[in-house]
DNA sequence: AACAAATATACAAACGTTTGTATTATTCTC
DNA sequence: GAGAATAATACAAACGTTTGTATATTTGTT
């Protein structure tokens, strides 16, 4: 590996002016520049990041923690955020913990000896609170929460417009005529989904509807889940759901079809978070949209703007045809 | 921060004393080797994973280079390759080139900087030959493709088993009754969109129909040309299409629909990759499976064996209803 | 008890940068 | 052309580790 020493000795220079010169400054002559830009370029010189890194008491690195990454979702955030920092000159270190605790905490630790510039996470499933992540990278790391954020840490916070989202997309089934409305509702632990499950809520009473406990289905997010809780709905008479997740909502439907159940007419759903397959299954499924792109792209300039405030990000009704009862819309892709 | 040096003057030990307790050394006492690991934990030390790296002349981060993140496929192998590599003690810098030549030599520049252990790599559809690799990660670098390769490189490769497999999917369609099959056939810059292409070939000759050039759509392997291509097929009388991606067959699929051609009574059509889409829509999409996890880890050992050869995962024709046109197959999921 | 062998720790250099300070070379002013 | 001001470069320390060698301490042998 060529060093600045090398190219220093190749020019009978010293390794501080080397390095002045490929960092630009004014204090090297413009000559001497061009020659040490030369000769690296010809010697195959690359700077050491590490080394860099290490006299500069900072990283370039930016640590991501996500839950899962083959979920669309975290992948266009992942998307958005690179596309910034990368302009920035950071480079981006994906962890993800499959919604595990301990591999959140291992993560944590991995990116702190990194010293990374700062952090970003979603925190798993397991993660009741912010306590780990609090004691882990201490006061001065730079921390950005998106999506799943615990409001009690410091830092910025990306979140979605769950309340809204839920409230819009609950109203439309309501105004679609469907007369009994549960809703897949989500872990209770990740704030989100409580803020979704308050928009149902608020959309059922303000519509002179009764809010029922027995239609709110939690912890259901995945698939399995989603038709276990969608044949307890059926059998409670629901003609609707409001699903908190789109895996869910998927699942709600396979065990709808099993039974026979017509979809929208007989019955009615509406998932969360745009995943692609929604648009392209049969029938096609209705979701309050995220945009997990702009997301990634907020968190990345929250941190580099060194904002600490929180940032909302709209969430988007896309209908379709599990819930055109009234056949009144066109269908999107 | 606290560095092995505060360690050391609080326990009245030198810093090297310090390092080779905390590496579990058995040239310090195990006495001595509780109190530094005690102080450690009291003191709250996390090791300088840069100065080490840096000290060490190794860098314990693998570099994977995928062209798009986003895609459920390379998604997974990342998951697979980062689940071996997590275990082995590295950890995985993820860059995505969104196929382009030019962010794959800044992305190669990069890990190269970093000095990581290894560069894993699957390379963009711009990029036409591997120089640029070769050139920027020089001789000692261990290397491993996988999924898309350049041959006359140096190191481990890990790749789908194309051949045998586009001649499955072509011979199943055969057998089904089709008589006029194209193909969406890929890129040709890519090793494996040949290696499909030749497989597809030798099934319609091995069974003896004629090859026929004006149904085989190169470049065709998004949705958009998809759509373009399978038009161009329908009015080349074709009545199947093997495609060698999925999101290309999606686009083939809407096409005959918006022609009321009913799949797979009139035309048969097989993707490949099996994206999760492909189960989920109606009528669900047969596809050529890769098993990308398996790929990911195959490609994490190669690299932790120091392997340099080439390893072939199978790929897995899993039949659904685009080309169920004799009936004679449960639907799987 | 004296010496060798072993064990345990200390010393110091090194990894490749960056950067504050010191030194030398150049330009300007009168 | 002497002195001041400025520009350009050199020197050296530092970032936090690791590790080869040297030194000090303990143990074992006769």
């Amino acid at each position: 590996m060529v060093t600045i020493s090398d190219i220093a000795s190749a020019l009978g220079v010293t390794p501080s002016t080397v390095s002045r010169a490929l960092a630009g400054s004014p204090r090297v002559k413009a000559e001497t520049r061009a020659a040490v830009d030369e000769m690296a370029r010809k010697m195959g010189y690359e700077r050491n990041i590490m080394a860099s890194n290490l006299r500069k008491g900072r990283s370039d690195i930016v640590g991501v923690v996500v839950p899962l990454i083959n979920r669309e979702f975290f992948a266009n955030i992942i998307g958005g955020a690179e596309s910034v920092l990368n302009a920035a000159g950071y480079n981006v270190l994906i962890c993800q913990t499959k919604e595990s605790f301990e591999s959140e905490v291992k993560a944590l630790r991995t990116l702190r000896n990194y010293h990374v510039a700062a952090i970003m996470i979603s925190h798993s499933i397991e993660s009741e609170n912010g306590d780990h992540i609090r004691e882990i990278i201490g006061e001065r790391m730079p921390l950005v929460q998106f999506d799943r954020v615990f409001p009690d840490l410091p830092g910025a916070k990306i979140v979605g417009e769950n309340f809204e989202g839920a409230y819009k997309a609950t109203k439309y089934l309501i105004e679609q005529g469907y007369k009994r409305i549960g809703t897949l509702a989500g872990y209770m632990t990740c704030l989100l989904y409580r803020e979704r499950l308050e928009g149902y809520r608020k959309a059922i009473e303000d519509s002179g509807m009764e809010y029922d406990e027995s239609i709110v289905f939690h912890d259901t997010i995945v698939y399995d889940k989603g038709r276990e809780s969608c044949l307890k709905a059926i059998d409670a008479g629901c003609d609707a759901l409001y699903s908190a997740g789109d895996f869910s909502a998927l699942g709600a439907i396979d065990e709808l079809k099993l039974h026979g159940i017509d979809i929208p007419s007989r019955f009615g759903i509406i998932g969360t978070a745009n995943e692609s397959f929604t648009a392209l299954m049969t029938p096609s499924l209705s979701s309050l949209g995220q945009h997990p792109y702009e997301m990634g792209q907020a968190a990345a300039r929250a941190f580099l703007e060194g904002r600490t405030d929180t940032e909302v990000i709209p969430m988007e009704l896309l209908l379709r045809q599990s819930s055109n009862r009234n056949n009144d819309i066109q269908c999107q892709k």
